[in-house]
DNA sequence: GTGCTGGGTAGCAAATTTGTAACGAAGTTA
DNA sequence: TAACTTCGTTACAAATTTGCTACCCAGCAC
């Protein structure tokens, strides 16, 4: 589960995601209500944290937006201020739930486990390409109608590869996604878990490799027969 | 399982969390409207029992915010007065029984049974997993013909998997469903039933091991053969 | 072709995660 | 009270995952 967590305060933002990465959370952390809205476009992320003060474009200003352009994800606002305003102001533009500062990390796992509980239920859980399937609820993964088995590793590669369709992933972008803040690897690290996919695909009995390699920058899923990107 | 409880009538919730605790389930009480919200957000519940007359915030009232933030857990309301009025307005809201006052005990864990299994395969009450049977009502576990004798702990577990099916579950949200807030033991401990569980499972003549760990996530059922993902 | 850069493969060792055994505390039952 | 069960912990063993080095191959420029 990728989450964009948005706030000015570096000390507290990097303190937040560690403790979210602990809990086996992707965390991407910008610090700007502008850089957000760029950074939320650009990945699809199963939740927003999202400081309600912030420089160039605050919180409420960012929800409302995301709002306005049909975005769906859960918000969850951070707020210092704890009046009955905020919290009217905060769900009035579309926040999903909000807590205050000084964030007791427990309460925040659970409104978090809470929100993405029940974003899950409606979209369609299953990333499919060709014949392959990932289920992000269930860690499944298939090739037709044989399971593979990834390792965490492995895994959350593929769903980034899923997840971004025909882009290119450079191999440091897959580290910043995969690894977060936990001490980055070098990049042909990567290559080596690219290797373990296709592998146990071709295991699996896919024909041909899923997994594009583009010469310099990185790898994205292969064209499919028929369709077009 | 774990029930969170709703009532302001001191004396009543203490009484029926007794009666409930001995049937095994984890409750846990609040007095009021507003701290059943809170709570609700706070934990993931596997039931919500729930008084219609309440200070802060009345029954119906936090019914409909849950149901209108998406909270799809069982919700079995408990009211004072068996009005048509008070049924109807209740079902409206999005609770799905309820039980009028006094309450009868038997009738009651009757309910909550029968709405734990909601979502569940067919009507049956038992759960079952290939060659593994469980009775919530009885607290007997066979693997084909033979009884399996499980501590209350490896009973809880056990249960929690095969109502979660396919599921991961991660030993922390094993954790918050099967024990109490006051004692949680570490992780560590989920791994000693499981094994306690596994090795029973084994000694009644199962071939295979029912219990599939996910390597970095949790635990789940292992695929039954001939069944698709 | 040669040289160069980037990507693929294999195997190993460290780190992390999970499994097992055993102990003692606490509670139950006879 | 003594025997027994349950349970959470510690300590250690086993398994899995992970990241690295080293080496080979593919594509590209000349």
């Amino acid at each position: 589960m990728r989450i964009l967590l948005v706030e000015d305060d570096i000390c507290l933002a990097e303190t937040l995601a560690e403790a979210l990465t602990d809990q086996r959370y992707v965390v991407d952390i910008v610090t700007d209500g502008e850089a957000g809205w760029q950074q939320a476009k650009l990945l699809e992320y199963d939740l927003l944290l999202l400081d309600l003060m912030l420089p160039e474009l605050d919180g409420l200003g960012l929800c409302h937006r995301l709002r306005s352009h049909g975005y769906r994800l859960p918000i969850l606002m951070l707020t210092a201020c704890d009046t009955i305003d905020d919290e009217v102001n905060g769900l009035d533009v579309g926040a999903d739930d909000y807590i205050v500062k000084p964030v007791d990390l427990q309460k925040l796992f659970a409104r978090i486990r809470a929100l993405l509980r029940r974003g899950s239920v409606g979209a369609s859980p299953i990333l499919a390409w060709g014949e392959l399937r990932l289920n992000p609820s269930t860690y499944e993964v298939y090739y037709r109608q044989s399971p593979i088995h990834l390792t965490p590793k492995e895994y959350a590669i593929l769903e980034l590869l899923l997840r971004n369709g025909r882009r290119v992933l450079s191999r440091s972008a897959t580290i910043e996604h995969v690894w977060s803040l936990e001490s980055p690897p070098e990049e042909h690290t990567v290559k080596v878990h690219i290797r373990g996919i296709r592998q146990k695909l071709k295991t699996a009995g896919a024909d041909e490799d899923a997994i594009e390699t583009v010469h310099g920058i990185g790898y994205r899923l292969k064209q499919l027969d028929g369709c077009l990107g």
